[in-house]
DNA sequence: TGAGCATATAACTATATCGTTATATTGTCA
DNA sequence: TGACAATATAACGATATAGTTATATGCTCA
């Protein structure tokens, strides 16, 4: 892999690296929403919320529409979850051999 | 998926948003390596170089061995290389679109 | 048209991270 | 033992990022 592909790499691992944009991903997993709607579930201000939907669409994971003047955001590539699911597996490996080092 | 697991998920993330950690797993991907041999193969310093590999450790991405008084370091979780596979493919759909807006 | 709602942006502060330089630690060997 | 080599740590400066508050934009509907 060429440095430049390994800054790309690292830049979308960069916009994972962050509690909130995975609990908004997490969120969108359900189907598209709202800001507001967005806002609501991780428990966070608007405008934040706002830039971090901002990041997300810049990476391409996400997608808006809107309609009317409410902008509806919904997952626009779904291989986020399949990353999650790969760390949280080296996780659990992680965790356990650590739990096992105390018997 | 409970906010605990969200954040130590974006830990590991963070820990490979840096490209010359990724460089550094690249690295060792073909072999296990000294530390001064890591420093020359990614073009940084010694201290850096000796940094990020402690904050891989922490992580669990590699492990350690010393011999007299030089210390080996090998890969020691192989997810790493399926998350850089699944980022690249979501990398080369995310470019090719936006290509493709320009015919 | 103008009031009100939904979203986006700007400006700012606080915190975290990277890389560097200097130094400490630890092991080898003459 | 003492000098040297390999690695780790400490301290520092510069940059980036998250979150907040305030405000701007843009749409709807009475």
């Amino acid at each position: 892999m060429s440095a430049d592909a390994v800054s790309l790499v690292a830049a979308r691992f960069r916009v994972l690296a962050q509690p909130l944009r995975l609990q908004i991903l997490q969120h969108l997993e359900d189907g598209e929403s709202s800001v507001t709607a967005v806002t609501n579930a991780v428990n966070s201000t608007q405008p934040n919320v706002s830039k971090h939907l901002k990041i997300l669409q810049d990476e391409g994971l996400v997608a808006k529409r809107q309609e009317g003047n409410t902008v509806y955001y919904k997952i626009a590539d779904q291989s986020v979850f399949e990353l999650c699911e790969v760390v949280c597996g080296s996780l659990k490996v992680k965790f356990s051999e650590r739990s096992a080092i105390f018997g």
